[in-house]
RNA sequence: GCCGGGAUGGUGAAAUUGGUAGACACAAGGGACUUAAAAUCCCUCGGCCGCAAGGCUGUACGGGUUCGAUUCCCGUUCCCGGCACCA
C-alpha cells in the first residue's frame, strides 16, 4: 500500500524508486543563503532524507548490534486534514527518534491510518461519496502533510487499516478466538432510532434523541458478538506493576476501570404461581445484609416481566425505563425512579418478606441484574428509599455519630470504622469479620458465597455498520452460525456502498450478501455486521514491524520482524485513551501471545499520554432537535468585562449562537485547527518548535497561536548566526562561554530523559543569547555545532542545513549526540542564597567545598544577616550546601 | 454521579518536586535605526507603598505540617479527559 519513494519536491528526481547511492549524498549549494529561507532548506533536507533512506530501516545485522528503539505515536484516523493535536504527537514521536538515532539505536517510527469508522459514513451521507474513496482522498492528503512537516517516517511500513491485507487478521485471529471460547455471542443493548430503523452510535443521539431524525431513541437487544476481556482481568491488573514506564494515572485509571472487588453473591428465595425461584444479587458490603429492606432488579429482569404482565402501570414503567440513555454517565446521573412490583421475596438469614421493586438505574448486563437496597448505608439507596417511603434500618454504627433520618452522611458509608449493630448475633462485628461470618452462613444455607467481581466487562466488537471489518461469520439455515474458513479470508468489503443514514447497506448487497454454507453447501447469508473499530487498533503496532517479505506475501500475521521490534520502546498518545484503546491493545497483545503469535506479555513498555490541545467549540440547535457545530474561524467572539469569552455570533449573518467552552480538537465538534497555514507561512521547524515550546507534553494545553511568531524569530537568529560565524576570521578571548553551554546541555539533557521538551527548546534559546554576547568567543563554534545538535530533534531542517554550511560534517542525523564536559563545568566559587528566619535577605560567595562552620561564620558575618537578626542570636542555622544557609532567630 | 488530571504575571510557561517564585518566550509600553513602514537591536514589565534605597505581599480559595511549601497533608471551588457504539 505504501507508495513509491521518492524524493521529495525535487522536480529532477522524482518519478521512480530511488536506489540507495554508493556515495553519501551532500547537500551543498555554492554559497549560504544569507537570508533564513525555510521552504528551500526543508525540501532540501527532506530530500536528503529521502535519498539516503535515512528513516527507513530493518532488524540490525551490525556486530555488536545497536539496541532497537520502537517509537509509536497513535496512528490517526484520516478525518481530512491534521490538527494541532498531530502536530504535537507527532513532533514528540519524532524529537525522540532522532534524539535516539543519535544516539546510535536502530530507531523504528513509522505511521500508518487508522481508517474505518463513522466519520466516513457521515460524510458518505452528506456528500454521497462512498467512504472509501473520502478515506482514501483524506489518506492521501494528511500524508502529504506528514511528510511536509518532515518527521522521520518508514513509509514503506505504512499501513491503512481498510485494507484487506490488513483487516483480514482481524478476522483470522477473531476465528482464533472463537475457537479459544473468547469470542462469543449474546445479547447487547443499542441506542435503535426507530424513524431511520437503524443503530445509532452514543455520539448520534442528542438529548435521547436520533440525531438526524429527533426521534427518541429506544434501546434494543439484538444479538452480537463479545470478546472475554475479563478472562484476562486478574492479568491486566496485577501486570500494570510490569509497566514502571507507565504513568502512575494511567495505571490508576485502568486498575479502578478493572475494578477488582471482592463480595457476596448471594439469593433471596422466593416462590411464584407455585414454583421455587432465586433472585440473585451482589454487594460488596454484606455487612449490612440486616438492613435490607427492598430489591430492586432490571426493566428486563425476568420477575420485572412476570409482574408487568398483569399490571399495566408497571407494563407502562418498564417501557419508560427501556427509553433511557445506554450510556453510564446518564445512569449515574439521571432521576432514580422506581415501581414496586408486589412480588416478595424472602431475605435468606431473617426470613422477613421484602418487596422487589423495578429500579431505572439497576442494569441488566451489570451482574445478575438485581440489588439488594439498604437505605441505611447506601447514599442511593438512602436517596430512594426517602423518595418512595421505604424503611430504613441502621444496622452500622461508628463510635461518636449520631444516625438520623433526616439526610444522608457520608459516615453512613463508612467500611473503616463501623460495626454492625440491629444484626442480632453479627452485632458488634467489623466490616471483614462481618462479611466473613454473613457469607459463611450464607453458604450453608446454600444461598451464597464470597465472590470475586470485576467491574470491568466483557468487550462487544458487533456493529451494525458498514464501513467497518466484516465479522467472518456465514449464517445457514440448516447449521446455523458458521465460521468463515480460513483459506477463504479475508470476507471483502466492498468499497462502493454510499449509506444514506438507514441502516447497513451491505442488507442491500447481494453480491456480498449471497454465499454458500462452508459445511453444508447451501445457499446461507453473510453476517453484515463489523467490528468495532478499536478492533483494527488493537494490534497495528505488532504489524508494523514484519519484515519486507511478510509484507509482500502477506501469508502471517507477525513475524520475527514484529519479534525483533516488539515491544514498543516508546508509545506516544492523546490521554483519552488512557484506558480503553490502551486496555484493548493490552488484551490483545496477550491473546495473541496465547495463540502463539509473540512472546510479549505486554504491548507498550513506555507510554507518554500526551494533553489534549483544545479550542473553543460553538453549537446551535437544529429545528430538529440535533445539534449543528461551528469552526471558530466563522465566528466573532463576544466577551465579558474580564475578557472572558461568553458567546459568539455567525460572521455570515450575524446570527448569535451557543459557546460550548472548550473541549478537544475533533472534526465532528468543528473546532480543529489546520496546521497548513502555519507550515506555509514560517515552515515546518517553526510550527514542531512552537508546538514543542508551548509547553510540556503531558499538559492540556488551549489553542492559542500568540508565540508562533518567537519560534519563527528564533530560527531566523539562528540562522543569521550561522551566517556571522561562517564569515567570522578572527577569534577574541574566551570568557564564560563554554562553561554556559555545557551547563545548559547539561540542562537539556536532563530534560529530555524526562520527556519535557519545551524546556529543551528554551535551553536552546539560551544557548543561542549566550552565544550571542560572545560570538568571538574562541568557543562559539564548539558552543554553536552543540546547539545545532540539541536542536536537530525539534526543528531538523534548519539544524541540517547549517551542519552541513558551517562544516561540522556531511549529515547531522549521523553525528554524536553531544555530553557535557566536566572540564568545562567546573567552578571554584559557588554562590549561597542567605536567608533569615525563610526571608531572602542577600547572598554569599563561598569556595567550592568549603565546610559547614566556615559557611555558618561568613552567612552570620554578612551586612544584611546582621542587620535582619537585629542583635538577636541565631536559634539554629540551616545550610543546604550549593543552595542556601537559612539564620533562624 | 463515578474514576483520573489540572489551576503560578496581561498570555504560554520555568523552578532538577521541600530551599532565591516568574527562567525562556509572547503580548504591551518606551527608545534606537529608517523619509516611512517592515525587519532588527536596546530598555521596562506580578501587586501595593516609596523620588529612591528599600519594604511588604504574592503560585485558584480556606486551614495545617516545617527553619523554610508552587511542591507534603485536610477541606472547598472551577476547568479538562474518560465512563464501554466518536476515535
Amino acid at each position: 500500500m505504501a507508495a513509491p519513494l521518492r524524493a521529495a519536491n525535487k522536480g529532477g528526481r522524482g518519478g521512480g524508486r530511488i536506489i540507495r547511492p554508493l556515495v553519501e549524498s551532500h547537500f551543498s549549494p555554492p554559497a549560504m543563503q544569507e537570508k533564513y529561507q525555510p521552504n528551500v532548506i526543508e525540501q532540501a533536507a527532506q530530500a536528503h532524507w529521502n535519498a539516503t533512506r535515512a528513516f527507513n530501516v530493518a532488524q540490525d545485522a551490525s556486530k555488536p548490534p545497536r539496541p532497537k528503539y520502537y517509537c509509536l505515536s497513535m496512528f490517526p484516523y484520516p478525518s481530512g486534514k491534521l490538527h494541532m493535536g498531530h502536530v504535537r504527537n507527532y513532533t514528540i514521536g519524532d524529537v525522540l527518534t532522532r534524539w535516539h538515532k543519535m544516539r546510535g539505536f536502530n530507531v523504528l517510527q513509522p505511521m500508518g491510518w487508522d481508517a474505518f469508522g463513522l466519520p466516513a459514513e457521515n460524510a458518505a451521507i452528506q456528500n454521497k461519496v462512498p467512504p472509501a474513496k473520502w478515506t482514501y482522498d483524506n489518506i492521501a492528503y494528511m500524508k502529504q502533510q506528514l511528510q511536509s512537516l518532515g518527521f522521520g517516517l518508514d513509509w514503506e511500513r505504512e499501513l491503512a487499516t481498510c485494507k484487506p491485507e490488513y483487516y483480514k487478521w482481524n478476522q483470522w485471529l477473531f476465528l482464533r478466538m472463537l475457537e479459544k471460547g473468547i469470542a462469543y455471542k449474546k445479547t447487547q443493548v443499542v441506542n435503535w432510532d426507530p424513524v431511520d430503523q437503524t443503530v445509532l452510535a452514543n455520539e448520534q443521539v442528542i438529548e435521547g434523541r436520533g440525531w438526524r431524525t429527533g426521534a427518541p431513541v429506544e434501546k434494543r437487544e439484538i444479538p452480537g458478538y463479545y470478546l472475554g476481556i475479563t478472562q484476562y482481568a486478574d492479568e491486566l491488573l496485577s501486570a500494570l506493576d510490569t509497566l514502571p514506564g507507565w504513568p502512575e494515572r494511567v495505571k490508576l485509571m485502568q486498575a479502578n476501570w478493572i475494578g477488582k472487588s471482592t463480595g457476596v453473591r448471594f439469593a433471596f428465595p422466593y416462590t411464584l404461581d407455585g414454583e421455587a425461584g432465586k433472585l440473585w444479587v451482589f454487594t460488596t458490603r454484606a455487612d449490612t445484609i440486616m438492613g435490607v429492606t427492598f430489591c430492586a432488579v432490571a426493566a428486563e429482569h425476568p420477575l420485572a416481566t412476570h409482574a408487568a404482565k398483569n399490571n399495566p402501570e408497571l407494563a407502562a414503567f418498564i417501557e419508560e425505563c427501556k427509553h433511557g440513555s445506554v450510556m453510564e454517565a446518564d445512569l449515574a446521573t439521571m432521576e432514580k425512579k422506581g415501581m414496586p412490583t408486589g412480588i416478595f421475596v424472602e431475605h435468606p438469614l431473617t426470613r422477613k418478606q421484602v418487596e422487589v421493586w423495578v429500579g431505572n438505574y439497576v442494569l441488566m448486563s451489570y451482574g445478575d441484574g438485581a440489588v439488594m437496597g439498604v437505605p441505611s448505608h447506601d447514599e442511593r439507596d438512602f436517596a430512594f428509599a426517602k423518595k418512595y417511603g421505604l424503611e430504613i434500618k441502621q444496622v452500622i454504627s461508628v463510635a461518636g455519630q449520631e444516625f438520623s433520618l433526616d439526610g444522608w452522611q457520608e459516615w453512613y458509608a463508612d467500611k473503616q470504622n463501623g460495626v454492625c449493630v440491629n444484626s442480632g448475633k453479627y452485632d458488634g462485628l467489623g466490616y471483614e469479620a462481618a462479611v466473613d461470618a454473613i457469607a459463611a452462613d450464607l453458604a450453608t444455607k446454600n444461598l451464597g458465597e464470597k465472590k470475586v467481581q470485576f467491574r470491568l466487562r466483557d468487550w462487544g466488537v458487533s456493529r451494525q455498520r458498514y464501513w467497518g471489518c466484516p465479522i467472518p461469520i456465514i449464517h445457514c439455515d440448516v447449521c446455523g452460525s458458521v465460521p468463515v474458513p480460513d483459506d477463504q479470508l479475508p470476507v471483502v468489503l466492498p468499497e462502493d456502498c454510499v449509506p444514506d443514514g438507514s441502516g447497513n447497506p451491505l442488507n442491500k448487497r447481494a453480491d456480498f450478501l449471497d454465499c454458500a454454507c462452508p459445511k453444508c453447501g447451501k445457499p446461507a447469508k453473510r453476517e453484515t455486521d463489523t467490528m468495532d473499530t478499536f478492533v483494527d487498533s488493537s494490534w497495528y503496532y505488532a504489524r508494523y514491524g514484519v519484515d519486507a517479505a511478510t509484507r509482500t506475501a502477506n501469508d502471517q500475521m507477525v513475524d520475527a520482524g514484529t519479534q525483533y521490534w516488539m515491544p514498543v520502546d516508546q508509545y506516544i498518545g492523546g490521554i483519552e485513551h488512557a484506558i480503553l484503546h490502551l486496555l484493548y491493545s493490552r488484551f490483545w497483545t496477550k491473546v495473541m501471545r496465547d495463540v502463539g503469535l509473540v512472546k510479549q506479555d505486554e504491548p507498550f513498555a513506555n507510554l507518554l499520554t500526551q494533553g489534549m490541545v483544545l479550542n473553543h467549540i460553538f453549537s446551535r440547535r437544529t429545528d430538529k432537535g440535533g445539534i449543528e457545530y461551528f469552526s471558530p474561524e466563522e465566528v466573532e467572539l463576544v466577551r465579558n468585562e474580564a475578557g472572558h469569552v461568553t458567546g459568539a455570533t455567525l460572521k455570515a449573518n450575524g446570527s448569535s449562537i451557543d459557546y460550548g467552552g472548550v473541549g478537544t480538537m475533533s472534526k465532528s465538534k468543528r473546532n480543529g485547527v489546520d496546521p497548513q497555514h502555519l507550515i506555509e507561512q514560517h515552515g515546518a521547524d517553526t510550527a514542531r518548535f512552537f508546538m514543542m515550546f508551548a509547553s510540556p507534553p503531558e499538559q492540556t494545553l488551549e489553542w492559542s497561536d500568540s508565540g508562533v511568531e518567537g519560534a519563527y524569530r528564533f530560527m531566523k537568529r539562528v540562522w543569521a548566526f550561522g551566517h556571522a560565524l561562517k564569515n567570522q576570521t578572527t577569534s577574541g578571548e574566551a570568557g564564560g562561554l563554554r562553561r554556559e553551554i555545557h551547563l545548559l546541555l547539561k540542562q537539556a539533557n536532563y530534560d529530555l530523559g524526562k520527556l519535557q521538551f519545551n524546556t529543551v527548546a528554551s535551553a536552546c534559546m539560551k544557548m543561542l543569547n549566550a552565544l550571542e554576547k560572545a560570538p568571538a568567543d574562541p568557543h562559539a563554534k564548539e558552543g554553536f555545532g552543540i546547539l545545532l545538535r540539541v536542536l536537530s530533534p525539534i526543528a531538523p531542517h534548519i539544524a541540517h542545513a547549517l551542519w552541513i554550511e558551517l562544516d561540522y560534517g556531511p549529515d547531522i542525523l549521523q553525528a554524536e549526540w553531544p555530553e557535557p564536559l566536566e572540564a568545562a563545568l567546573v567552578q571554584d566559587e559557588v554562590e549561597l542564597v542567605l536567608q533569615v528566619n525563610g526571608k531572602l535577605r542577600g547572598s554569599i560567595k563561598v569556595k567550592v567545598g568549603a565546610d559547614r562552620t566556615a559557611i555558618e561564620a561568613a552567612a552570620l558575618a554578612h551586612e544584611m544577616a546582621q542587620k535582619f537578626m537585629e542583635g538577636k542570636s541565631a536559634k539554629k542555622v540551616v545550610v543546604v550546601p550549593g543552595r542556601l544557609v537559612n539564620i533562624v532567630v
